[in-house]
DNA sequence: GAGTTTGAAACT
DNA sequence: CAGTTTCAAACTC
């Protein structure tokens, strides 16, 4: 076997390495610039050539790329002629990290930075003087290893410094750290699943085909980030929103089998959506996405660049480029049935229709109790303290108005959110037999207009939440139909306006699903997404519409089913 | 622990 | 650049 091959040449005609050579391989200058090679780096270099040598950990993962980068692990590596970002310490090479779930550490280190013991490789046939040879692909010198006829070592630094040289022909950045992140992607970033992670990646880009990307075999999944546009993988699932990968962490990992058997099933596509939770959305397959999955248009799309085999679709990758920027690849994300439906800026926006709901009952309110105060002239100018949490007082109520009872009692409502949870009385809200009579521990009016306002608050609300869960039943029903008819129009509705990217997605339920027609109580057009949900909930129009509110509010007031489709522009 | 699978590296 | 071979880690049994 190559045994010969290479073999022969190694130890290569020592004589020919000099001794001006001599200087360890170390001192190589593998980051790429490779005309470096010989660069004057001895100090440092020479230093851990020798220091390292017979010592166990060689701290430096990638010492390699040391000519600027002090030795230290932590330290960044002056970033390679691609520049893609600052490039994490991570060996990404061959010293594969020891779990998925950890971002890669330096070989000296382990999860919680205590020195560890290297990784020791096993070669045979390379004399680890390949970047087969983890070792000799992160610069270290073997120490300790189960390698057989081993030249990565000091007595063949020649030998190995040659391999060096040899290496570094083929590719200027063969030692150079695979990974590149963001300054942000710090060291453990892992497992935000889904999140920081994806600050790095890899600058290659992996070209797995039957793992899926969820084993180790691949680089990507093994460094703990997610595939990037610069892959060429087949059937990718390490992506952002992957259920699988999800599901992978979620169920934490490598350790238990629920992982093994969702990364196997899943990449065997043997149990197609029904290994994860609900809605499954169809596997995907290689050259074809089956667009069941809302996500699909958008986010899909994203995918698609790489799903696709990547890169058969060159028009795709692009897409994913885009998402991936910053952030990672972005593909498509598993999400509730409501995910689409309650977005950040609608809960804001319905803070601020809350507020501004608040605002005017207690204008009013506070009217009328003016009025009353006239009459009873209650000099009871004591409006000091502190309902600071009262609603009230963030909606704008007016302290001078607003009057001590410090011993605000509750008002039924709030009474009934905090002990009863029962629907019912939520719904009730207002009724009378909703009992706790809130009079009863008002002191003065000034209660009673808390607790007024607490009313409007909260029916305002309760009517919210009860959109919502119209909205999901509305979803929930579409995509029941959509599954039904896959192949029908339904997915081909696509929704029209491109839209933010990552916006889309929503399980599998595909949201072109819900189209107007069917929506008609909520989506709006085509704007859909967004539109529908909580911003609908909002309230009506014609209550808050005098409101100062922000835009967003505004936007939701409208929403109410019926009338104004106008919806939410906005957001 | 042996055998198989996988994908990067090396080679053609 | 694409296809094939080699290699060692990851994985399975």
């Amino acid at each position: 076997m190559g045994e010969g091959e290479e073999g022969d040449k190694f130890p290569p005609k020592t004589d020919e390495v000099t001794q001006e050579s001599m200087k360890s391989a170390r001192q190589l200058d593998f980051t790429g610039g490779s005309s470096d090679v010989e660069h004057s780096h001895s100090n440092q270099a020479s230093s851990m050539a020798a220091a390292s040598i017979p010592s166990p950990v060689v701290t430096v993962t990638r010492p390699i790329i040391t000519s600027q980068a002090p030795p230290t692990v932590a330290t960044p590596i002056p970033p390679p002629p691609q520049s893609q970002g600052i490039i994490l310490h991570v060996p990404i090479r061959h010293p594969r990290p020891e779990s998925p779930n950890s971002m890669p550490r330096p070989a000296g280190e382990t999860r919680d930075g205590t020195p560890q013991k290297k990784k020791q490789c096993n070669c045979k046939h390379s004399r680890c003087l390949k970047l087969y040879c983890e070792c000799f692909a992160s610069g270290t010198y073997c120490d300790g290893c189960n390698c057989v006829n081993c030249f990565n070592n000091v007595e063949n630094e020649p030998a190995r410094r040659q391999a060096v040289e040899s290496t570094l022909e083929r590719n200027p950045n063969a030692f150079r750290p695979k990974i590149a992140a963001s300054p942000h992607g710090g060291r453990d970033n892992r497992e935000e699943v889904g999140d920081v992670v994806m600050l790095a990646r890899h600058n290659k880009g992996c070209h797995c085909k039957k793992s899926g990307c969820l084993k180790k075999y691949c680089e990507c999944f093994q460094a703990n980030i997610l595939c990037s546009e610069n892959c060429k993988c087949l059937d990718c699932k390490n992506f952002e929103g992957s259920e699988v990968r999800q599901s992978l962490f979620h169920g934490e990992h490598s350790h238990n089998l629920a992982y093994l058997q969702h990364a196997n099933a899943a990449i065997t596509g043997a149990i197609g959506s029904s290994g994860f939770a609900s809605a499954p959305p169809p596997k995907r397959r290689k050259g074809q996405e089956i667009f069941f999955n809302q996500g699909t248009k958008d986010s899909s799309t994203h995918r698609l660049g790489q799903a696709n085999n990547g890169r058969t679709t060159s028009s795709q990758t692009g897409s994913r480029a885009g998402g991936n920027a910053s952030l990672g690849p972005s593909k498509v994300v598993y999400k509730s049935l409501l995910a689409n439906i309650i977005k950040p800026m609608d809960v804001k926006a319905l803070c601020s229709v809350l507020v501004a709901v608040a605002g005017e009952a207690a204008k009013t309110l506070t009217e009328k109790r003016l009025a009353n105060q006239k009459e009873t002239s209650v000099a009871s100018s004591v409006q000091d303290q502190g309902h600071v949490n009262n609603k009230a007082e963030k909606s704008g109520l007016e302290d001078s108005n607003a009057d001590g009872s410090k011993g605000r009692s509750l008002s039924p409502e709030t009474l009934a959110l905090m002990c009863d949870e029962r629907d019912t009385m939520l719904m009730v809200a207002a009724s009378p037999n909703c009992s706790v009579e809130p009079t009863s521990q008002l002191p003065n009016g000034q209660d009673q207009v808390y607790a007024e306002q607490e009313k409007v608050v909260l029916t305002k609300f309760r009517d919210c939440l009860n959109r919502i869960i119209s909205c999901g039943e509305v979803k929930e029903s579409n995509c029941s139909m959509s599954r039904m008819d896959l192949d029908t129009p339904v997915q081909t509705t696509v929704r029209i306006d491109p839209v933010v990217q990552q916006a889309p997605v929503a399980n599998g339920v595909s949201q072109t699903a819900k189209q107007p027609s069917q929506l008609n109580t909520t989506t709006p057009n085509t704007s859909s997404q967004t539109a529908n949900g909580v911003s609908q909930t909002a309230k009506q129009p014609s209550q808050l519409t005098t409101t100062t509110t922000t835009p967003n509010t505004s936007s939701q007031t409208h929403l109410h089913k019926t009338p104004a489709l106008s919806e939410k522009k906005d957001l």
